[in-house]
RNA sequence: GGCGCAGUAGCCAAGUGGUAAGGCAUGGGUCUGCAACACCCUGAUUCACCGGUUCAAAUCCGGUCUGCGCCUCCA
């Protein structure tokens, strides 16, 4: 299995630091609003890749953040008069909701930075002891130029930084060492939430959050950290010093960033008033959609959102669905059980597609690739499978697909409800109208039906119905 | 200014030296009372442009044009 490193800035071999684990974290979101539909692709993505490692057999410690203290937070509820408690607590409800209706499975441990202050308090103090932080006034700075490998990951190096920090300089910075120098501790203003220690009352800086938080739940190395590409500098760069210079031993081996997303080919933005949250979307559209849209460009690359693609998206996934209905509706109807030996032979076939996507998926989680082959899984399904086919065999079929899909986080077999007892009649009636060649009796039955949101299909093996 | 990414059919998107996957859309057909689903057929002599390396390049090198990101706690 193959990932792209940051750190490297290329492609590397996946080797655990502990056989058959993975230690895994991916920056969470700070929790102010409803999450927006960038958030929602590192979720995406690097749920994703939890799936695909589990799917190997892997043991995954999956670690996500919550940053539920922040100076945006505390401005919305400074907005809404009410605490900033109140506001991160509301919208990580909100957010588990969506995550739920994208099918983001939760994190092992979803940390909150606000009940690891004391841990982040003590690794600031064993940076001060080491040399590498510094407090004035209150506040707590991190000495950059100690660490001598700053600039590794986003391949940086110090003397560009500075000349681009001029600006930064003469806005009155001026009790820092040295403009690079980044804060771990800042004291209170008046009105804010904060937290006793040695230097101030006050609260810690966002970069600090995540070095801690890894390093309780992970331990001081761990195999993957993951992010916007945004992260990668400061925050990012920032944690690799700080967990390094306190630790003294590498953080993380492999870095990984997702590219971001635009709308409408815009990068998304307030200013631009662009902005589109995941809540929005859900109201137009399964969260599903949403999932195989992000799925269907590499995680590198910039995806561009627009109502047209995910269109596109929708008939997509349900072309995949569709494959899975119709497997599980010939089983219904199936005659016979065991499976002949030209069916050994054809499922046999299949196992080229799960290679396919496999090495899909090995190569840096292509997952554009990887559906392909589940589409390609489908013809072969749609193509061979019919009424003759036996129980066993249309069951086998299913489940490989399902285990693909689920790979992506896509659900096919969706647990169908009953039927209203009122429904099913009306089918029936239908049919019997149908049969009687009474077609206008027949389609006012349909046209009901679908108004209540039940599409039927009609079959040569009997009506097959979903719900809209 | 510094660092970096991208440009493949109407749209989206794989493919990083061996002769262009897959999906959506379009058009035609099979099936069907109709519809829906599904299936078959329909697509790039060509991968932004120019030059070079090579037996061979979308893939490597140089240049040009275009779009974009980071360098401001925005995923």
């Amino acid at each position: 299995m193959k990932l792209y490193n940051t750190l490297s800035k290329r492609k590397e071999e996946f080797v655990p630091l502990e056989e058959g684990k993975v230690r895994m974290y991916v920056c969470g979101p700070t929790v102010y609003n409803f999450i927006h539909i960038g958030n929602a692709r590192p979720m995406i993505v690097f749920d994703t890749v939890r799936r695909y490692l589990e799917y190997k057999g892997f043991d995954v410690n999956y670690v996500s953040n919550f940053t539920d203290v922040d100076d945006k937070i505390i401005k919305k509820a400074i907005e809404e008069g009410v605490t900033a408690d109140e506001i991160s607590k509301r919208y990580i409800a909100e957010c588990k909701k969506d995550m739920e209706g994208m099918n983001v499975r939760p994190a092992t441990t979803h940390p909150l930075a606000t009940e690891e202050i004391g841990g982040m308090i003590e690794m600031i103090r064993t940076l001060i002891e080491k040399g590498c932080a510094y407090e004035k006034n209150g506040t707590v700075y991190f000495r950059t130029r100690k660490f001598k490998e700053y600039g590794k990951l986003s391949h940086k190096n110090l003397d560009d930084l500075r000349s681009g920090e001029r600006s930064l300089l003469v806005t009155g910075e001026d009790e820092k060492e040295d403009p690079l120098d980044f804060v771990l501790w800042k004291p209170k203003k008046e009105g804010e939430p904060s937290w006793q220690s040695p230097w101030s009352d006050g609260r810690p800086g966002w970069h600090i959050e995540c070095s801690e938080m890894s390093k309780k739940y992970l331990g001081e190395q761990i195999d993957i950290h993951a992010g916007g590409e945004d992260l990668v500098f400061p925050h990012h760069e920032n944690e690799i010093a700080q967990s390094e210079a306190a630790n003294g031993k590498e953080f993380a081996k492999y870095w990984m960033h997702n590219a971001f997303l635009n709308i409408d080919n815009r990068k998304m933005s307030k200013s631009l008033g662009n902005f589109r949250t995941v809540r929005e979307i859900s109201e137009q559209y399964d969260l599903q959609v949403l999932r195989f849209f992000m799925l269907s460009a590499h995680y590198r690359s910039p995806l561009n959102f627009s109502a047209d693609l995910m269109e596109a998206s929708k008939s997509g996934l349900t072309r995949i669905v569709n494959a899975a209905d119709n497997l599980k509706f010939l089983m219904g109807n199936a005659k016979t059980e065991g499976m002949t030996a030209e069916e050994a032979e054809a499922y046999e076939k299949t196992q080229e597609y799960v290679r396919a996507f496999e090495s899909a998926m090995e190569d840096d989680f292509n997952t554009a690739d990887a559906a392909a082959a589940v589409f390609e899984r489908v013809k072969y399904s749609n193509t061979t499978a019919d009424a003759g086919s036996s129980k066993e065999f249309l069951q086998k079929l299913l489940d490989r697909l399902v285990s693909l899909t689920d790979v992506l986080g896509l659900i096919v077999d969706r647990k169908e409800e009953m039927l209203d007892g009122e429904i099913e009649k009306l089918i029936e009636e239908r049919q019997a109208a149908r049969k009687a060649k009474d077609f206008a009796r027949a389609d006012a039955i349909r046209d009901e039906l679908l108004e209540k949101g039940i599409i039927l299909k009609d079959t040569r093996e009997g009506v097959q119905w979903k719900r809209a």
